[in-house]
DNA sequence: TCCATAAGGATATCTATTATCCGTAAATGC
DNA sequence: GCATTTACGGATAATAGATATCCTTATGGA
C-alpha cells in the first residue's frame, strides 16, 4: 500500500509553484527537468492538480503552471488527493455477503471492522489537511545552503514564464 | 492506493477466531469457506499472520489456526501491518538528487515534505494501535439478528478443530 | 504565420496484486 | 505402520494498476 511516485513530484512542485514572484509561472518541461523526472508523465499529473483547481495552466509561449490560489489556502491533503484520488485506502468488498450460513440476511451499513479502517483513514486525512503548502517554508531549497539557493533561484528564473 | 484485500480476510478471520471458544481452531478451509474468499490465497495471508506470530497454525486433522496470544494484546494495527507489511505508505525516491543545478550537494536526511507524509502515516498506525482486537466486540456476527448469530455459532461448531 | 505550450486520448511497458498449483512435513486416527 | 488431513513454502499464471511514451488538438504570444 503505497502513494504514487506522482505524490512526491506533485509536492515538490507545488513548493517550487509556491516561491515564485508574483504572477509568474513555470512550464511543465521546466519542472520535469528540475526534479528529473519523464515530462510527459509528470504532465498528467499536473493535468490532475489543475483540474482539482489548485493550478492554473496557460497556453502558449511563456505559458505554463502557477497556483491557483494562495498557498495559504492550499493543504497537503488537496494536493494529495488531487493525484491519489478521494478514495479510502481500505475498500470493503462487502465478503460477509458471501456467507454461506447467513443466505437472506441483508446487512444495512458499514460494519465495526469498516468503521474503525475508515476512522484511521479519516485520522490520516486530518493531518494532511491540517498543513498549509504555506507552512512548506523550509523546503528543499530553504534548507540549502546560501549559494546553491542562489543558483537555484537563477536556474528557475532563466526559464520563468508568465508576466513578471 | 489502497490496501490489499487480504486486509478486510484477515480481519474478519480474526474476529472469528477471537470468538472460539477456549482451545479451539479453525481451519484454512473453514474460514474460507466462512467468508467466501479462494483457499489457496487465503492461506497465504493466515501464514502472514502466523509469521507475525499473531495465530498459530497446527497440522493434521482438527488442525487449523487460533490466536497465538489474548485478543487483548493484538491490535489492528497488528494484523494490518503483518499483511500490508511496516513500509511506510509515502515513500521518497530522492528525486530531489536529480536536479541539475544542485549537483555535487549532498542532502542529509529526509525534507521538510517527507516529514509531514509521515507524520500523517504515524497518525493513521496510532488510531489503528489504539484498537484491540478484543474491542471488536460488535463484529459481523454480532450485529446479527439472534437466530442467524446462532446458526453461524453451530456452522463453526461443525468444522472446530483443536482439543475443545 | 509560426512556435511553444496545456490538455487529453491512445497505447505500450513495467510492477504489484490476486490466484492457482504442487511438493513437503507434521499431526491425527485407524 | 498407513492413509488422511492439515499448515507451510516455492513456483507460476492471470489480472489489475502504476508508469511511461506518443500523438493530436486548441490556444496564446511573437
Ligand atoms: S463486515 Fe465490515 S469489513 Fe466485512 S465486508 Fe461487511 S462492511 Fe466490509
Ligand atoms: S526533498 Fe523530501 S520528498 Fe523530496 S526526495 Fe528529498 S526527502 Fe524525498
Amino acid at each position: 500500500m503505497q502513494m504514487r511516485n506522482q505524490v512526491e513530484w506533485v509536492l515538490h512542485c507545488c513548493s517550487l509553484l509556491a516561491a515564485l514572484p508574483e504572477g509568474g509561472r513555470l512550464s511543465t518541461k521546466a519542472l520535469a527537468d528540475f526534479h528529473g523526472v519523464p515530462k510527459e508523465y509528470l504532465s498528467k499529473a499536473l493535468q490532475s492538480l489543475s483540474q482539482a483547481g489548485l493550478v492554473e495552466g496557460s497556453l502558449g509561449p511563456s505559458g505554463g503552471y502557477r497556483l491557483a490560489k494562495p498557498a495559504s489556502e492550499i493543504t497537503f491533503l488537496d494536493i494529495v488527493e488531487a493525484v491519489e484520488g478521494k478514495g479510502r485506502n481500505f475498500a470493503c468488498t462487502e465478503i460477509r455477503r458471501n456467507n454461506p450460513c447467513l443466505q437472506g440476511h441483508d446487512p444495512k451499513g458499514p460494519c465495526q471492522v469498516a468503521r474503525i479502517m475508515w476512522q484511521a483513514d479519516a485520522a490520516w486525512r486530518r493531518e494532511l489537511a491540517a498543513v498549509k503548502l504555506s507552512e512548506l517554508t523550509v523546503t528543499l531549497e530553504r534548507e540549502l545552503p546560501a549559494d546553491l539557493q542562489e543558483r537555484a533561484t537563477t536556474w528557475v528564473a532563466a526559464r520563468l514564464g508568465g508576466s513578471v
